[in-house]
RNA sequence: GGCCCUAUCGUCUAACGGUUAGGACGAGAGCUUUUCAAGCUCUAAACCCGGGUUCGACUCCCGGUAGGGUCACCA
């Protein structure tokens, strides 16, 4: 693996240095599927470098090969690009071994490192391993959403830092590719808090400008825990599966822990881009709420227009017609694509096969002669329905219906409901569905006699 | 357990010493509709506790409590 020849990877472009006064990276290691509280950290690292005019650079840390797997390579860059956060930029860390040897052996030679023979406590463990001289006393760094942290790196120890010379260790790596690539901002979760000390060690001893850190409060479950793929935390590609919208993800995300400071709860990309500010980060962590997110969700999807839905969620239909008709109902119900493909598989497939209404179901309930009432109630809809023209809104269709139900309320057997129920059951055939009106004009004239003149069947039958 | 971080409705949050503590999601009720959904209206729902500082604390300080993170030859 690693080999370097792969199309897989984004296209480099260099980064000239200075000319950019902000850049962010996302730092994910590709040894598992992303979730939303990852993610989480690519958005804003993305936003504010985006707000700042500065660059944001992805690099994939893969210095743990044994762990590392293409596949999940591919899928952080196929999230990204999904969620339309392009990369200026992007790294292998794998790729960056020698120099990461040339800066190991500068250490061992200044004696701020040495090589140090071990007792391996582990399958794995070498007999050697590269330490770091632990200058002990107490570090203070100044994070830009916690304010300044302090630790005792004394409790440190010499630390490891390599396993060999060909062999980093995370925090060596880190220090080293995030001067190299020219990081201003380290934006990364808030578990790597008690990492900074020991990196800001790194990279002192190596003559490095340290950059300036914000550690994001972290995303939790809903039993309050870090987000995490052994607790069930969903992949994020795994949402798009459930027909989420990109920029509602993106959306919901960047208010996890972040908000404008106005009372906006629905943001495009670019108004974030605009807005986000890291001082209004959250310093409390957040927990993930898969039902505001679907609702979120269910906002963006009732902004597309007709087209678009269709498009977005791939839907098609042997009758495309009453699809494009049907998008209305889809958008007032459901919140995911998920849940589109449920509504036509289940209560509004009634718009593309007829039903076969049940005889009981098509009596208006409670009534004294119910069979009687039903039957003429849908035979005095015959003649009004026959007039209709071809394209029918459901405001033209109940101008019609109305008044014929409102007859037979004034005849005071039952009400509107003594038509409109058999009516409507017998064109859904269902308990629950959109309102006759809106059936007639999807259906169109000619299928709802036909339905209806089904029912009346069933009726005399 | 050591170290570190955090603390406003169930959840996401507003408030940056003076408000009837606001909004959103969710929940409940009503209207509408003899279905469902949507829509509209309304309601319930929070400042973790204790000390200070101050004329005055959700806001500042200290302590406690609770929760979380982290303590690898993983990142």
């Amino acid at each position: 693996m690693n080999q370097t020849n792969d199309n897989s990877m984004p296209q480099r472009k260099i980064i000239s240095n200075g000319v950019s006064p902000v850049v962010t990276r996302f730092a994910p290691s590709p040894t598992g599927y992303l979730h939303a509280g990852n993610y989480r950290t690519a958005v804003f690292a993305y936003l504010f470098a985006k707000h700042s005019g500065g660059k944001f650079i992805v690099r994939i840390e893969d210095t743990d090969a044994a762990r590392s797997k293409r596949e999940y390579e591919e899928n952080i860059f196929d999230a990204l690009a999904w969620l339309n956060l392009p990369a200026d930029a992007t790294y292998r860390q794998s790729e960056h071994r020698s120099r990461h040897r040339e800066l190991l052996e500068k250490l061992i030679a200044a004696d701020t490192a040495y090589v140090s023979k071990e007792t391996p406590q582990k399958p794995g463990d070498r007999e050697e391993v590269i330490r770091f001289r632990n200058p002990g006393g107490s570090l203070t760094f100044s994070d830009v959403i916690h304010g300044d942290i302090t630790t005792d790196v004394t409790d440190l120890g010499d630390f490891i830092i390599a396993r060999s010379l060909d062999e980093p260790v995370f925090h060596f790596a880190v220090v080293v590719d995030d001067a190299d690539e020219g990081v201003t901002h380290v934006i990364r979760g808030g578990d790597h808090i008690s990492n900074t000390a020991r990196q800001l060690l790194i990279s002192r001893a190596l003559g490095f400008a340290t950059p300036t850190y914000a550690h994001l409060p972290l995303i939790m479950d809903s039993q309050h825990k870090k987000l995490g793929k052994r607790t069930g935390a969903k992949a994020l590609t795994d949402y798009r599966l459930l027909g989420i919208l990109p920029e509602a993800l993106l959306n919901y995300l960047a208010f996890l822990g972040w908000n404008p400071g106005d009372t906006r709860e629905y943001m495009s990309r670019d108004e974030l881009v605009e807005a986000f500010d890291l001082t209004r980060v959250q310093k409390g962590s957040a927990v993930f709420d898969e039902v505001k997110l679907f609702s979120v969700n269910q906002h963006w999807m009732r902004k597309l227009s007709t087209d678009d839905f269709l498009t977005r969620g791939n839907l098609s239909s042997d009758s495309p017609e009453k699809l494009r008709k049907a998008v209305p109902l889809l958008q007032e119900r459901a919140r995911t694509y998920g849940e589109v493909q449920e509504m036509l598989d289940g209560e509004l497939s009634c718009l593309f096969s007829a039903p076969e209404p049940a005889r009981d179901q098509l009596l208006a309930k409670e009534l004294p002669g119910r069979q009687a009432v039903a039957k003429s109630a849908l035979e005095g809809l015959l003649e009004a329905i026959k007039a209709l023209p071809g394209e029918v809104s459901a405001e033209e269709v109940k101008g019609v219906i109305m008044p014929l139900a409102d007859e037979e309320e004034a005849r005071g057997k039952g009400g509107r409901g003594a038509v409109l129920w058999p009516l409507r059951y017998a064109l859904s055939g269902q308990e629950r569905s959109p309102d006759p009106f809106t059936l007639i004009s999807i259906l169109g004239p000619e299928e709802s006699l036909a339905r209806i003149q089904k029912a009346i069947a069933i009726l005399e039958g």
